[in-house]
DNA sequence: CGGCATCCGATAGGATACTG
DNA sequence: CAGTATCCTATCGGATGCCG
């Protein structure tokens, strides 16, 4: 594909919304959909690619694309947060592990992770409230 | 896929998808992109509903649209995190403040966000690593 | 003022095929 | 196995206009 070296740097920050304050955009990646996943996983121990991808399906209850783990670990990867192993081996392997940063990120999002699975009752029981609060008011037509 | 029979409950509110463990959702709605800002602004004070578009336009360098705003403290208040105070006066007057589940929760993004801050420099730096990396590597054509 | 409904562009994200 | 490239759809999110 032959792309021009200013094409390239400028590919690796894509989703860089210039009004945003910089530190948003690395909270969005840690935040983001996959990423709290992958970070939460990578605390326990290092995991391989498809190690990773199937740990996270297990978890979550939804398997992530191959693509889009791609995307979140290169993500995480340049904001200096996960380290990637490559070896030069045939089959590919590579492992996936946290920095210091990165361990310092995922033990925050798995402690809220955690206090939100703590607190599931209470908040399915305001969604209960909240819905027929509602449904109550529009029976009123 | 993904989609099949359902919905016809009514009371299906917004994209809640099946396959997904129930905290899961909760962690997207508060690490949400405007989730996160309207906690954060919301723990330092009540705010009215357009107060708090300024105030998150001001923080994060980017204005909120109504919809959005709306769409995200009717989650949050659904989950049982956000208290919404209608007055019935005109012009109508709206406070939005934590309720002590949402409080929670507001405490440990917070902390999140200030960690991001805080470590700030060094992702960057680590981003220049990784992108003078990659310039590197695809100059060896 | 605080919404809601609608239209619309942008992008997140999935499925598949292909490569080293 | 670990990606990359491509295509395509679903959802996000903004702009506008209307209403209580």
């Amino acid at each position: 594909m032959a792309v021009s070296t200013e094409e390239a740097a400028g590919a690796a920050r894509k989703s860089a919304d210039p009004a945003l304050c910089p530190y948003r955009l690395v909270l969005e990646h840690v935040t983001s959909r996959w990423g709290v996943l992958v970070l939460i996983e990578l605390l326990d121990r290092p995991h391989r690619f498809s190690e990773l991808r199937r740990a996270i399906g297990r978890t979550s209850g939804r398997q992530v694309s191959e693509k889009m783990l791609t995307q979140t670990l290169q993500t995480l990867e340049r904001d200096g947060l996960v380290h990637r192993d490559a070896k030069p081996v045939i089959p590919p392997r590579v492992d996936y592990s946290l920095t210091g940063l990165g361990r310092e990120a995922a033990e925050q999002v798995r402690t809220l992770a955690r206090w939100t699975e703590h607190r599931m009752a209470d908040v399915e029981q305001a969604r209960q409230a909240y819905d027929e609060a509602r449904a109550a008011h529009s029976a009123r037509a």
